[in-house]
DNA sequence: CCGATATAGTTTACGAGTAAACAAATATGC
DNA sequence: GCATATTTGTTTACTCGTAAACTATATCGG
């Protein structure tokens, strides 16, 4: 698919980024996203918005503001995506009584449908080892991000 | 800084997120990102603009399209950044005689003291270890996400 | 109570990144 | 040679993500 970064980049002098942890990052991620974009080519969501009716879906009645602080979606993005949700008919909004600012959201039957279509591409997805990468490595790679990102590991 | 994060993660079911790989590079590359603007407040540059700047810095005279394949910088994106460059006096095109498509590009004088003035910034902030990591983790992620994109490590 | 402050989410205006259409120069094949 | 295709970079129109201002509700201190 992108096989010609690796050339791309050998054929040029690129001094201290060859260690920075920020530009293997971005490399990393772009790599990751376009496999995302080619798994769910027509499933109409980008990989933000899948993690969220996945954390709706295991967090039925979640707070917009609670969502968005564990996906670090900021909240005008996070409105909008909702939105798009909600003209789909997969999630649904509802004010509580003992807090009328807030917003709860739960997945529609449609909702949980889609999720349901979707979450084995989307476990297979997640079980593709990238790159070069023996299963050891990409275990230890999860394994330091999360440390990185002070993230319990988990069973 | 972000040290919310850790607590709305734990606080929430988020399922099989918690070793996607996608999820975690997102995360680690936000963390990475808020901490290189905090390095770089007032630069006036984006990580992706400075990583151009040190590869034209190293590569000099290096064509538009090729530091753009090897940074995975779009032509379009790097139209507006090279022009946001000579606006700013950094760097100066030149069209070569042998393919006069191409376009050329190197610091200008300013722009050599630019990058010698933020160079130092620049490693200081690559230097510090993220979360919490050992450095021999540290060496190690990086190792990994260099194979992940198939790029050679170094000396 | 009630004014000041804080919080939840939305709106608005803007910047960064992209794809697709485009223009110019070069390479190819008959 | 000359039509055709390819390559290089730019323009345009769009989407995505953000900060800042805003609305509505809730809390706090007197």
């Amino acid at each position: 698919m992108n096989e010609g970064l690796a050339e791309a980049v050998r054929a040029v002098e690129i001094g201290p980024l060859r260690q920075s942890l920020g530009f293997l990052l971005r490399l990393a991620q772009i790599e990751r996203f376009e496999r995302f974009y080619a798994a769910f080519e027509g499933a109409g969501l980008t990989p933000g918005a899948f993690t969220a009716l996945i954390v709706i879906s295991g967090n039925p009645g979640i707070r917009q503001g609670h969502l968005g602080r564990s996906l670090q979606i900021k909240p005008a993005n996070l409105t909008k995506m909702i939105r798009n949700f909600e003209d789909r008919g997969l999630v649904s909004r509802s004010i509580p009584d003992d807090d009328r600012r807030a917003v709860e959201l739960v997945l529609s039957e449609a909702g949980r449908r889609f999720l349901a279509k979707h979450l084995p591409d989307f476990k297979k997805h997640e079980s593709e080892i990238p790159g070069r990468l023996t299963q050891g490595e990409h275990r230890e790679l999860i394994r330091l991000l999360c440390k990185m990102v002070d993230m319990e590991e988990t069973k």
